[in-house]
DNA sequence: TTTGATGCAAAATATTTGCAGGATA
DNA sequence: TATCCTGCAAATATTTTGCATCAAA
C-alpha cells in the first residue's frame, strides 16, 4: 500500500485550501496570499507558495500552468477546460464535457506514455470583447 | 488595410528566426541565447527576449506558455498540439490533426469571443518511461 | 536621415530556500 | 517528543527596461 500523506493539517494549510475552495478565480500566488491574510495577518508569502505545491503534490489542489507570468491555483481538482481572455488574464472554467477519447489518436502513434491532457480555449472575455468593439467603432 | 509590420530585419533577428526554425525541440529564450551565440557572440540575452516578443507579436513565431518556469517558442507557425514529458520537461509535437470542431461546443454555451484554443497532451517520453520502468523493478 | 534596434547593466517579477524557533500528531 | 511547518529574509530565476549608441531603410 503506498504511503499516505504526511501532511500536517495545520491552520495555515487550512486557511489556504478552505480560501482556495471558496473562489472560482483561479489565483495566483500572491492573489491567495491576500485573500489568506484576512484571516491570519500573519502568515507568510512563503508559506503560501510552499503550501500550494505540497497541496497540488498531494492532489488536493491543481497547479494551473497556463498563459500569463504567474501560475495560478484551482481548488477544483476534477477533471474540466478553462477559457482564458487575452485582454484582461481572466480564466474561468469552460462549460463543456471533458472528452476522454481525445488521447486515443496520440496513443495510437506516440512513443509517450500520455497520462492526462489539458484544453484551453483562448478568446476575450464578454467584458473586454465588448470594450474592443466600442474601440473599433470609433476608431 | 492594416499597417505592414515595421520591423527591420536586422542581422540578429534574422539569426534567432532562422536557429529558431533550423530546430525542433521549442526552446527557451536562454537556450536559444546559446544557439544564437554561435553565429553572433556579441549578442545579448536582452536582445534575444525583445526579439522573441516582437517576432511572435508580428505573428512569425509562437510564444508558447505551457508547463515549466520558462516560456518556450516555437519556430513552426501552423496550428498544432503539443506533448510534454513531466519528468525532462521536453515539448514535442504531438502527431495528429488539429480539431477545428473542438471550439464548437464550447461557443454554443460561452459568453467569450473564442479566438483559439490548445491542446497539451501530458505525460512521459519514452526515455523518462524506461527510467521509471526499471527504477520500478528493482526498487 | 529617420527611427527602430542593440548591448549593457540595473530593475522588476516571480518563486524558492536556509535557518532558528514553533506547532502538530 | 519527533518531525514537520512557519515566518523572515536572503537568494534564485526569469524577464523587462532605461539609456547612449548603432544601423536598417
Amino acid at each position: 500500500m503506498p504511503p499516505r500523506s504526511r501532511l500536517r493539517m495545520t491552520r495555515q494549510r487550512q486557511v489556504i485550501l478552505e480560501e482556495l475552495r471558496k473562489t472560482r478565480s483561479h489565483p495566483s500566488a500572491d492573489e491567495l496570499y491576500e485573500m489568506v491574510r484576512q484571516r491570519l495577518p500573519h502568515i507568510s508569502l512563503g508559506t503560501v507558495y510552499r503550501n500550494l505545491d505540497l497541496l497540488a503534490r498531494d492532489g488536493l489542489i491543481r497547479k494551473l500552468e497556463l498563459g500569463g507570468t504567474q501560475k495560478r491555483f484551482d481548488g477544483d481538482t476534477s477533471g474540466h477546460y478553462h477559457k482564458r481572455c487575452l485582454k484582461c488574464g481572466r480564466i474561468e472554467d469552460a462549460q463543456v464535457e471533458t472528452i476522454a477519447a481525445i488521447e486515443d489518436a496520440v496513443k495510437e502513434v506516440t512513443d509517450y506514455e500520455i497520462i492526462e491532457h489539458r484544453l484551453e480555449f483562448i478568446g476575450l472575455c464578454p467584458q473586454c470583447a465588448g470594450k474592443r468593439r466600442k474601440l473599433d467603432r470609433h476608431q
